[in-house]
DNA sequence: AGCAATTGATTGAAGGACCATTCAGTGGAA
DNA sequence: TTCCACTGAATGGTCCTTCAATCAATTGCT
């Protein structure tokens, strides 16, 4: 019975399969009712699977919400690390492929954000949660660090600290989504990384050769 | 503060002062276990009063939520106000006036900053959080543009565009206040401040008269 | 191939815990 | 005595988790 268009939804899925569906319900339910509004309910609901499906998939929801992090930062890290092996670039423009990964839509969406900050909402108290997604933004920080020094060493911009620039793009990318979570008919994608782009720029003017 | 030690702690206290008392210990209570961690019976043991009075004080638990973040802000907006009317600086002191009060211990502590992103977190569902703190987050905004503008002509930087240097000093500020938090081992508060001033100097170098 | 038997995924009701809110009653100040 | 602040037990609701039952796919056996 060769079936062509019918894909029939199989009724049970492998686990691995089934993990990914139930956290994307994740990020979505966090999205509209943030984490405290976030329920077993909520999430098979929005997955459309039954209660208990998730505590047979994971541990307990406290393992749920935290793979749910793993997820999104892991989708975050391979989004920049492609962009900046894309071609040979120079450092400057390396460093601008990792502004448009930061600003990507596939992260940077309202719904994205939300979750984002969701869980910095909870950092304070979940040493998990903070140990998740700082390996991944110290990661990025190292490499942002290590291309500015190419471009100040390359550029004779020698009065900058590539150290200190790499904190305060990080600093200017995470504010940068927080005002277009909080004001996002003010701000969009585009004009943030217009933004972190003048920025850098105005640190380390290109040189006229 | 209190210097006798006679203080007798009367059993009752005008509404006005019960009501500050509840925020603070919302305020703790938060700051040690989110905001999803936060309850009546939570609040009410860490101010050492009884589960029935904040329902009595405050209509509901979200009421009181909403005034713990309206008290915060308000208590923000007097900060920098403050500072920035202390004596007659010039248009670039007031800048750094500003820079100073967003990273005043009383503002900035490990306690209020959990306490801020908390809201934030919860901010793309409740229109009401996101309002509160963008009224005062816009009026600083604004002060900060006229001050870049105010630099910007006076010392002749005409390629600069003032509104975006205050999105992107607004910017930095909330993302150096999100990296204090996740990462308070790598970041103090003297760090994040000689940052910005750095930021604002190097997008806007001093005349060297 | 036909047919149990086994395995693993799924369901949803039930249990037990916790939470916001209510309210009848207490206490103290004016 | 009156009034307002305050207390804490009771209520009704929601939530996480567990688990016995169900279902489908796969395996093993003939």
């Amino acid at each position: 019975m060769p079936g062509i268009k019918t894909i029939k939804k199989p009724r049970t899925l492998p686990s691995r399969l089934r993990k990914v569906q139930l956290i994307e319900a994740t990020i979505t339910s966090i999205s509209k009712h943030g984490i405290s509004g976030t329920t077993l309910t909520s999430v098979t609901k929005e997955a459309g699977l039954s209660l208990g499906l998730v505590n047979f998939h994971f541990k307990s929801k406290e393992v749920l919400l935290t793979e749910t992090l793993r997820f999104l930062a892991e989708e975050h890290r391979t989004l920049w690390m492609s962009k900046l092996s894309k071609s040979n670039l120079s450092p400057r423009d390396k460093l601008f492929a990792i502004v448009d990964a930061q600003f990507d839509p596939s992260v940077c969406s309202r719904k994205k954000l939300a979750v984002w900050f969701a869980f910095f909402g909870e950092t304070a108290q979940r040493k998990s949660y903070r140990t998740t997604s700082s390996d991944i933004d110290m990661e990025r920080q190292d490499v942002c660090a290590d291309l500015f020094q190419q471009i100040i060493t390359a550029e004779g911009h020698e009065q900058r600290d590539a150290e200190g620039c790499a904190r305060a793009l990080e600093g200017l990318f995470d504010g940068l989504w927080l005002n277009m979570l909080l004001y996002p008919a003010k701000f969009t994608r585009k004009d943030a990384a217009v933004q972190v782009r003048t920025h850098i720029n105005a640190i380390l003017p290109a040189s006229s050769t």
